[in-house]
This record gives C-alpha cells, sequence and structure tokens, in this order.
DNA sequence: TTGAAAGCGCTAACAC
DNA sequence: GTGTTAGCGCTTTCAA
C-alpha cells in the first residue's frame, strides 16, 4: 500500500485512457462510459489508489477541513460535543481541526491567513466572545462558520444554541413545584450572553411567580460556586432552592453545603444548568437543565457543511434547541 | 487581507526579483543579498502576503499537521492532555488534527492512506490497543509517530507513559502510612497493559508489607467502581484501604460508600491513579497518584516533531515520567 | 546571489 | 465520452 505512492498518472497509462477521464470518473462528474469505468476501477484496485488530498486541495482550493475554535478545550461541555462533530465531519468526508486560541489571536491577522492558506474550509466558533474587531475579520475572510453555544441574537447568524430562557424557567419552575419558597439565583458573568438569558429567565420564573429575585454573581468556575455559595449561606435568608447558572458552580456549591452541614436536598434544593456528565458522578447527583450537546454538534457541522458545499440553498439560520429538565437527588424530595 | 490572495508570483514581480529567490528568502535557505532582502520584505508587508500552506504543502510533501489518535476523546484524561499539545504544536508552526477512531477502523487500509493522502506528518496515538495487524500498518505507512499512555514496552519504541508500578506502590505504602492494615485494590482491565502494571505494583507493595492481597477486577468506569465496591463491602474482609486502579472507580466507589454511609476516609481511606480534575471536585476529595499530564502531552509532540524534523538525529526512546502522589481528604487522618 | 523551469498530483476548461 | 493542456501556488534543481 505504501511503497511507492502511485499518481493518477499511472492509473490512467496502466488503464489506457487519459488522466482526465481517471479524474472524472473518481470524482463522478461527467459521464464516462461503462466499459472504461471498468477497466479504471480494475487497475484502482489493483494498485489500491488513493487520490492525493493536497493536490487536490491545491486544485480545487478546497481542503475538507473543518476547524473547531474554542478558547478553552478542556470545557467539560465539549468532549462530548467534539466527538459527535468529529463523528459527522468523517462521514461526510471532512476531517476536524482543533484550535485551541484566546481571543487575543483570533485579533490578529495572521490567524486568519493561516486558515485561509491552509483552505480549511470553514469553521466552527464556540464559545467565544466576538469584539466587533473579530467580527471584521470574520466578515472579511469569507470562510463559512457557524457559532455554537451563543445566545440566539437577533443579529447573529448561523448559530446553533438552545433557549437558556426557558430552561433557566424550568429550573425554577422545578423548585417551585418541590416546595421551594426561597430560590436563589447564582448567575454566570454579566458579559456572557447566556448567563444573561438565564438570569433573565430566573427574574421572569419569579416574577411570574410573585416571589423575591435572589441573586448572586458567580463566573461559572468550581470555585466561585463554592465561595458564592459560602456568601449565600452567610446572609441568611433562609434560602431553600437555589439555581446555579451552570453546572460547575452546583458542583462547587455542593462542597460548601457539605463542609456547612445543609443537607441537600432536605435542607436546600439545588439545580444546575449544562447537563455535564460530572452531575452525575457527585453526590447527591445534581439536577439539572440538560443541553443536547450531541445535537447542538451535529446541527452545526451540519449547517456549516451544507454552507460550505451549497452556499447558495443554504439559509443562514439560527437554531434554537430545547433543553431538558434532569431530575436527581439534589432536587428530589 | 483578504480581497485578493495574493502570490508569490505578485511578491516577486512586484520587488522586480524572481519567484525563486523570494521563495527562498521567505525559506531563509540559501543565501539572498541584503538589499534584495530589503526590497522582497517591503513587499511582503505590503502586500501582507501568508504563502499558500496548501501548494507549500504539495511541493514539500508535508502539511505541518499532526494528529492524534484516539479511540475516546470523552475520556477526562484528554482535554488538558491535548491543549499542551497543541500549544507546543502551534508553537512550532504545526496544527493538530483529531480522529476520534474505533480500534477496527486504524485496521483499514483506507484509514492509513488517507492520512498519508493528506501529507500528515506524524502522529500520537493514545490509549490504543495495538493488534498486530495495526502493528504491521503502522511500519507500512512509514509516517513518524509516538505513541501516549502505554505501558512501556521492552519491545515498543518512542512511547512516552508513566511508571505505573512505582506509582501502585506508592499508594499502598501511602495508605499503610496513615495506618491502613487491609488493603484492597481495584483494578482495571487486565487486558489493558497500564492496568497490570498497577496491579503488580499492588501485588509488590503488599508483599513487601506482609499484608494479604485482596484484588476485585472493575473495568475503569464510574460504574464498575460503584458496583465492584459494594462487592467489596459485601464480601465483609475488613478492609480498611482500597487503592483503585483509577480516578473514575474512586469516584464511582464515592456514591457507595454514601448511601451504605461508610465514612471516609474514617472506616476506609481510598486512592486512586490519574490525577483528573474530578477527583477535586468531588466530596470528599479524592487522594491520587497523578500523572504529569501536560509533560506527556509536551513530551510526546515534542519527541514526535524531532522524529518528523530531523529523523537521522532523533533517536527512538521510551520515555517514562514519574508520578507524584496527591494526599487529599479521603485519605487523610 | 539569482533566474528559468521542471515538477508536486490533481482538476477543469476546451477541443475533438 | 475522452484527451490535451493549462493551471492551482510553491519548492528546488540546474545554470548562469
Amino acid at each position: 500500500m505504501t511503497k511507492k505512492k502511485v499518481t493518477i498518472r499511472e492509473i490512467a497509462k496502466a488503464s489506457g485512457v487519459s488522466i482526465a477521464t481517471v479524474s472524472r470518473y473518481l470524482n463522478k462528474v461527467s459521464y464516462t462510459s461503462p466499459e472504461t469505468e471498468k477497466k479504471i476501477q480494475k487497475v484502482l484496485d489493483e494498485f489500491n489508489y488513493t487520490p492525493n488530498a493536497i493536490a487536490r486541495g491545491l486544485a480545487k482550493q478546497k481542503s475538507n477541513t473543518i476547524a473547531f475554535i474554542t478558547p478553552d478545550i478542556t470545557n467539560p461541555f465539549f468532549p462530548e460535543m467534539i466527538k459527535s462533530i468529529e463523528h459527522v465531519a468523517k462521514k461526510k468526508g471532512y476531517s476536524l481541526l482543533l484550535i485551541n486560541t484566546k481571543e487575543e489571536e483570533l485579533n490578529q491577522k495572521d490567524f486568519w491567513n493561516n486558515l485561509r492558506s491552509r483552505y480549511v474550509d470553514g469553521f466552527l466558533l464556540a464559545q467565544s466572545e466576538l469584539t466587533s474587531e473579530i467580527q471584521d475579520y470574520l466578515s472579511q475572510v469569507n470562510i463559512p462558520f457557524v457559532k455554537i453555544d451563543r445566545a440566539v441574537h437577533a443579529k447573529e447568524n448561523n448559530t446553533v444554541s438552545v433557549n437558556n430562557f426557558e430552561g433557566a424557567k424550568m429550573a425554577v419552575n422545578h423548585l417551585v413545584d418541590i416546595g421551594c419558597k426561597a430560590i436563589a439565583h447564582i448567575s454566570g458573568p454579566k458579559t456572557v450572553l447566556t448567563a444573561k438569558e438565564r438570569l433573565n429567565g430566573y427574574l421572569s420564573a419569579v416574577e411570574d411567580l410573585n416571589l423575591e429575585p435572589i441573586i448572586f454573581e458567580g463566573d461559572f468556575s468550581l470555585e466561585s460556586g463554592k465561595n458564592i455559595t459560602e456568601a449565600m449561606l452567610a446572609s441568611n435568608q433562609n434560602i431553600d432552592g437555589v439555581f446555579y447558572a451552570n453546572d460547575l458552580m452546583a458542583i462547587g456549591a455542593l462542597k460548601t453545603f457539605a463542609k456547612q452541614q445543609v443537607p441537600i436536598p432536605q435542607e436546600i434544593a439545588i439545580i444546575g444548568f449544562d447537563g455535564i456528565q460530572l452531575t452525575e458522578m457527585v453526590n447527591p447527583e445534581i439536577s439539572t437543565i440538560k443541553q443536547p450537546v450531541v445535537e447542538i454538534g451535529e446541527n452545526a457541522v451540519t449547517q456549516l457543511i451544507s454552507l460550505i458545499e451549497k452556499p447558495d440553498e443554504t439559509i443562514n439560520r439560527n437554531v434554537e434547541l430545547n433543553v431538558e429538565l434532569i431530575v436527581r437527588e439534589s432536587s428530589r424530595r
């Protein structure tokens, strides 16, 4: 298989046709007579030929590669999503380039020039705050892309996200359903759109229920969940239910509750948001509003590839997927 | 930047030299007179030129891309490692292709042909069982690679791994140090080399200490940690210390202990292996034998790139890094 | 030190 | 239907 790299030229010679014909047959573009097809196929098998992807890329200005760009691969949210993305991409003949990059880099011409020079066909932008400068590059660079995990903004296109607002309401309503009377929200950083939407969902739900809003601002990290929860307990407001803006903070909170011997869910019921696997690994298992990560990933690549392959038929769109309430020990009583 | 893709030809024309000279200057191969360099550089800046990576790839038979191949991206062990790998790779001018693939696929000619046709310069093989069939492909395909997270085998080359045997001993000795008298081991699947080494380390330590070995076989999964621990408790052997072959199983065990109200570490002290972040997120935090993931990743890429760029100067080697005992609540008393 | 030109392996007009 | 040929954009002999 790997002795002499065989080229299209040798296939052509061996099957007695021109390389153009072989190329046509391989790409199934325009007709080739059944007989020649047979001949070519035979030689193809015999030589175990694989077209050179790079050469093809140069000629077609296309690499059959897409990139997944994110500032933090270690986010527990991603592995599964990346897996589903890679799966779909592979099935459609694309490879996945992984780019872990901070915002600053997205601000550099070189970054985008490099993508283009590799003929990267499209990319997925996950969890990136898009400064207007970056937006400029984005529009200049002229490579299709889809945004993931961002609030669906009226002005944005090609975004796949979830219904954060509704999810937050579901969380609050669930806590009420199990009897909570004073429900606090530990929010994410105010600068993050998804965090804002979840906060708004919380506020809306609380208002509908005629409850007092109780809000503490966290930053989505485990540590912050731990610390803010401490502060919350110290504030002494008879809170009996907490909606954490993400799972990681809820997990961090568990430590504080354990240390202070607050029984969960008996005294305080809690629920997170995201649906990362971790929520099932801790004790008690944490209720959550689960995002359909796999679906998000699949949706995003599919849209991206469609954008790449039939730009004209593909309409820009904002997909907003639904979240799901998962009730576990932390809010079961 | 993205208006008209500018090529080396235009740079050449604009600076009044041949494209060969521009190419030489860009690649810093052979001398070019200072004056021409000045001229070229000026034009380069002016045009904001980036060489086309694909064209360059075709000419040099090299893509400046390496692949990370693993059967399971969602392994909590990987994100951090991948991050460090991507970081080093990027610094050296390489992009990272992520390939999540089951063993069966590695058995297919097409898989390797595809890698070659893309001129992937090298790859990292993580956590893959290498059947002899795959080994055959590996040697045929003639692309440099480095194995990660495998037991360092006398017969293998270019592997980076950790000292599983010593790590296991450290774990057992630590449990003894804090007063444990009956120490069990929940092993990994016997087919996995690292699991075997850890088991051997356990056996060796126990023997040195004149203790009775108590072994249960798990499969590295959270579930198995939970279930095997149940079985272990049921077996009623007055066990007061457990060394789990990996962290995930120890985390699963925590659930069983909680359900059965076994206080950790008071009644039973436990310790895991790997050092995944999760161990700090649960309650109690779990002691572990930490593998230097970042170092592993860095070591592996560095070796790989060296293999790619100076195959003659690079000696094959098996790197065995040291693990570290991390004492946390689960074994602190 | 520099330039001309022949590839790298494939695609896509264009002609027949 | 099929072949010829001119690229795709860059590297690299080989001469000069």
